[in-house]
DNA sequence: GGCTTTTTTGTTAACGTGCACATTCCTTGT
DNA sequence: ACAAGGAATGTGCACGTTAACAAAAAAGCC
């Protein structure tokens, strides 16, 4: 393959953009001067200083970040790593961590891995050959590898949406444990005697580490209370979805057609939940009571309105970036942080009030 | 004598993240033949390409991108601007132009704007201060400032999710204004005579552009057909959402009670319009027949089913992805493309079938 | 066996900025 | 008037990598 040769160095040279050289000479003070006016180091003569933004604007320079992270051994990025933005909760977090790190000028890295570990391997080592001064990741599980490039990273690390039983380093998020016991509590509490909940199973290639400490928390909360978990069902591939939901009701409605109510790991499977009742005859929330998980909007739209557990997944980001932020002023390695946001049941007219 | 002083230099080094030279000395080659089997470039015998392995394993060696961007002036870096990525479309695109990038292991730089034009020009600066080898953003306006350093940036700049008139250079997207006389043409051939739509007006200090070409080609389609506009509504502060559905309707019915087809310029907004019906006793479609833009999936789910304008986004990323990849292959500087990814009306049960 | 290629590896000089000092210029007190 | 100190600006080098070229080693050729 022939590649046309680049002659025209010297005129490419020219052409290119400006550097803080040139700015330096125009203005006709040093590098270092423009340096200082560039990063508002106020040690500038405020003449001195006009004359620098004049030739600034006057060759549209634009710093080179690469270059100033090199020296400077501060990249400014931050680096945020989660299974997708098409999730509303993810992406919430996202825009709240964006809120609280945009006055002090770090630069969110986002990246998602599609719930696959191997994807999340190479993203994590593309992500760390861009120097991150912090990561944020989700909880649970992560590679062996994974973990060990984390940890020789040497950055504060913080882990999300999720409460690890042993955080890498520290965590922001709420227990997916909980709200599976909060979830089965507040059912046991509204006199439900017969109560299911649906999860995805793991046969797919994606596994939902979040999802199932949920169905361990709800399973744990019935057997604790002396009730049957035989249907508490697992069934299809993660991440739900509308159509999980419809399935899983069908199954459920076959073993037990006097169920009275369920838990649905997420709202989006708790929907279809709800839909597939509809088409059947089965009566939300006087047959069945749903509940769901995640407060998505679409949770709000429906008819009846979704009961659900909720999570402030925005103030989570922003909690995450005020900490990440005390983290590098401080300079002081300050022992791991857990943060828990909690949760709550929002209550609507998906379950009925038994008592 | 020569190299004596450094030699505390050294020691501080190797207690630091290693570097490629640290590599190169524990496997015995130039930093040189490290950076090529790094880079893979196939010119390194095996078994010296095994050694160099090795010891980047045996260090835990992650290469420093900034680095190598300074000396090769490629930072593998595109950037993308969009509004938000709370809407669910706009993640779409992000989704779609990530995976598209992936394989050729280029990596997205996102910024939200939140639909402001000074943000706008902040970010956009950072941006660039970044050296994007690209720039992808959302079409429609931009501030005088921005168009000015995007020119200057000399880099391929693609404008998303719409097809301006005037576009600063390549396209991806669909066009909003024939978004609004699908809309329009779609409603009038069900033989509707008394028709609306609702939209932000711009007394907020956010203001939909895009929205706003809808509107105007909905307009237009019912000017050049002969019917009024006068059911034409602008109201509320962009982005509009559910709460803007529901007051416009009050609105709309309180003015022409007779009124037979609404569209609104979002999902968002027609959801809001379908359940203020619900509340009203206006049965939907009977009475009133409501088509919405952009066939978020609340509409799918609600009752009835939303009838709306559909862009395919996420292709549309993807159709970005490799428009990008091309340019930046070919290195020649082709000529802009504009690339329409079309738009089609998704029929639900929310339009009556008049005829 | 010498000579030309080809393959593999090494050397030097950037890339554009910021840090740590060094220098110059200007006040100010005595 | 002069040292002392502070404010403003400048100098040299390092940051970690890669492009371009150079050199050495191996292979092919007649």
């Amino acid at each position: 393959m022939s590649r046309a040769p680049k002659k025209s160095v010297s005129r490419a040279l020219s052409a290119q953009r400006p550097t803080i050289r040139d700015v330096s000479r125009l203005a006709g003070v040093s590098r270092m001067t423009v340096s200082r006016v560039i990063r508002d180091l106020d040690l500038v003569l405020p003449e001195t200083r006009a004359r620098v933004n004049k030739a600034i604007a006057d060759l549209g320079y634009v710093p080179d970040r690469a270059a100033g992270s090199l020296s400077s051994r501060r990249t400014g990025f931050i680096a945020l790593m989660l299974p997708t933005l098409t999730n509303a909760n993810f992406a919430a977090v996202a825009h709240g961590l964006t809120e609280s790190l945009r006055a002090d000028d770090y630069h969110l890295l986002i990246t998602y891995t599609d719930y696959s570990l191997a994807e999340e391997e190479r993203q994590l080592k593309n992500l760390l050959a861009r120097r991150p001064e912090a990561i944020v990741l989700t909880g649970a599980a992560h590679s062996r590898t994974a973990s060990r490039m984390l940890l020789a990273a040497n950055i504060p690390i913080v882990e999300v949406a999720d409460l690890p039983r042993q955080p890498i380093e520290h965590a922001v998020g709420f227990s997916n444990y909980q709200v599976g016991r909060t979830a089965a509590r507040y059912l046991i509490e509204k006199g439900f005697k017969r109560i299911g909940a649906v999860a995805s199973s793991n046969e797919g290639d994606v596994i939902d580490h979040r999802g199932e400490e949920r169905m361990r928390g709800f399973e744990d909360e019935l057997r604790n209370t002396g009730m049957a978990t035989d249907l508490v069902l697992r069934h299809g591939k993660a991440p739900v979805s509308y159509d999980h939901g419809a399935a899983v009701t069908t199954i459920l409605l076959e073993r037990e057609p006097r169920i009275e109510a369920v838990f649905a790991v997420s709202d989006l499977s708790a929907v279809g939940v709800v839909m597939e009742c509809q088409r059947r005859g089965v009566a939300v929330p006087d047959d069945l009571s749903v509940i769901g998980f995640g407060d998505f909007e679409i949770g709000r739209v429906i008819n009846p309105p979704l009961t659900t557990v909720h999570v402030n997944f925005h103030a989570l980001g922003e909690r995450t970036g005020k900490l990440i932020l005390s983290l590098l002023s401080d300079g002081a390695s300050e022992s791991p942080q857990i943060i828990d946001v909690g949760l709550k049941v929002v209550e609507r007219a998906s379950v009925r009030g038994r008592r």
